[in-house]
DNA sequence: TATTTTTTTCTCATATAGTGGAATTTGGTC
DNA sequence: GACCAAATTCCACTATATGAGAAAAAAATA
């Protein structure tokens, strides 16, 4: 137990609600005392209602109580990738320990995912073969297509290592992903994961000599039919730049580097350079390999 | 008791655990099997780590077990605000009337505070004097005067209300929301709210015959410290928008004209042409004064 | 300071959350 | 269908969450 009612107290007293304020008609003022005073655990119904009462969000109270921001699922996909990118071995290796601890005391699929993962990325950096991890490689692709609900765990670990998989895998998984987590419609953190990773299919499918034509339109289906907000500027800008390169790879030249080009005006114009310097980078590949 | 259990129950089979595998460690099977099929409530403490192990955020969980995605404050003031917008009285005088039962019920500051600014809106719309609620705004004045957390509640409430009020208390609140709630720095939705007080405070600031420049410069300042990350294209594409009305204001008239206009063309390129169409309308009216 | 009123804590009683292990069901194998 | 193993439920029991009301403390009023 945790003492979440210290919390609650610290919130109660800064709103200048009275005990009697907040437990009238949820729970009795003698109980909500003692769970203030960090001397009893509380039953969900209950703290639900009470931080309704507190117009609070469990996020914002979990926040209160310990600081601790974006949950840990979140966090930990973060570190992972961050350290993928800025090929930070000392770090991938301190967060491949955590996991393996964790895979070994409760021998939970998801824990030995991560570390399949982290596993992996150690070894491309590292410039290995990834044929030692191979099998466990298989575990992993066998998690994603066995899952029923995509919530925002498998939709992260999905986005997180689909760059290993074959084509046909991700046009697979990518369909999957989209069409069994729809039902998250309305949380921003998933949709926006979902938006993710569909960028990252259509990339994916562009990638290539040959382009997977055909698939590129069906996600792009996908991804129109989301219906992105107006001020969702990013994604609007990102998927402008994929369909210019799309045009690119299919012959019109002229179109599609004029549409990656407004792209890259747009990140600059509003000083988001980085981001410039990596489209414009893409470009470059993209025109270098049709020469 | 709402049976979350039950929502337990379907997410760990569809992921495949035994309860076993679920319970180890945390609680005991058969309590666990209890719960699962509606017959008891459950500790907060326990939640928590089956959550965790299920890696799963509350926010999905909930949404998973009633599909009532956004919370719902955020629903409240989300409805309020599109009601208001939209000029829908009907829409208006139904909240109104939750928002009454609420406070007739409960008595607690927050519902009055909702009641309060659903009958300013309603009065506005109606074209009537708000003298008749006149006191009752001192309320919701009051109330935002003493707080000392700003939450996601309190962030959305003076938000939705900052342009009734004078300039001075506008400066004032605006400074409180921001220093007091910057302990939510890591929540997105909370960021996300104080980023938009700011703006709108900011385009306040420039609204009268007299902009108050010095204070306009604190803000900015402000707004600049959030370090806003270069994929908010968004927010940085209405910052440009801002300090263009800005130099148009002191007299860069040139200078900032080009700024706003650049704002819009990004929108129109990205197909955000109702975005477009507001700020050009704005850019119409700044320049129309200054005749 | 004494008195009244409001708010919080304490004590004890009860309901219910939570456990261990036996009994039952489920699902697969012969 | 009988048998076995694993998974789940049931049952008796314990621990603890929660309630009612008295006692104590704090705040307000005189």
């Amino acid at each position: 137990m945790k003492k979440y009612g210290e919390t609650v107290r610290r919130i109660r007293e800064q709103k200048g609600y009275t005990m009697q304020q907040l437990a009238e008609g949820i729970l009795s003022v003698s109980f909500l005392s003692k769970f203030e005073r960090g001397e009893s655990d509380i039953s969900l119904s209950y703290i639900i209602r009470l931080l309704e009462r507190l117009s609070l969000t469990f996020e914002e109270f979990f926040y209160l109580h310990d600081s601790v921001g974006p949950g840990e699922l979140e966090h930990f996909f973060d570190k992972a990738n961050e350290a993928y990118v800025n090929r930070d071995l000392e770090q991938l290796t301190q967060l491949r320990k955590i996991a393996l601890d964790k895979w070994e005391i409760h021998g939970l699929e998801t824990f030995r995912c991560n570390l399949v993962m982290l596993g992996v990325y150690e070894c491309i950096i590292r410039g290995e073969k990834t044929t030692s991890t191979g099998d466990s490689l298989e575990f992993l692709y066998a998690y994603l297509f066995e899952v029923e609900i995509w919530g925002y765990y498998e939709l992260r670990l999905y986005n997180s290592t689909m760059f290993l998989m074959p084509p046909e895998m991700v046009i697979t998984l990518s369909k999957n992903a989209f069409e069994k987590s729809s039902r998250f419609g309305k949380l921003k953190k998933t949709d926006k994961t979902i938006i993710a990773i569909l960028m990252n299919t259509l990339t994916y499918m562009m990638g290539g000599a040959v382009p997977y034509v055909e698939q590129y339109k069906v996600f792009l289906g996908y991804l129109e039919s989301l219906d992105i907000p107006e001020d969702d500027l990013y994604i609007r800008n990102t998927q402008l730049q994929i369909k210019g390169i799309y045009e690119i790879k299919i012959g019109n030249r002229v179109k599609g580097i004029d549409m990656v080009q407004k792209t890259i005006s747009i990140f600059t114009d509003l000083g988001s350079n980085e981001l410039a310097a990596t489209a414009e980078n893409y470009l470059n590949i993209v025109l270098d390999e049709k020469k």
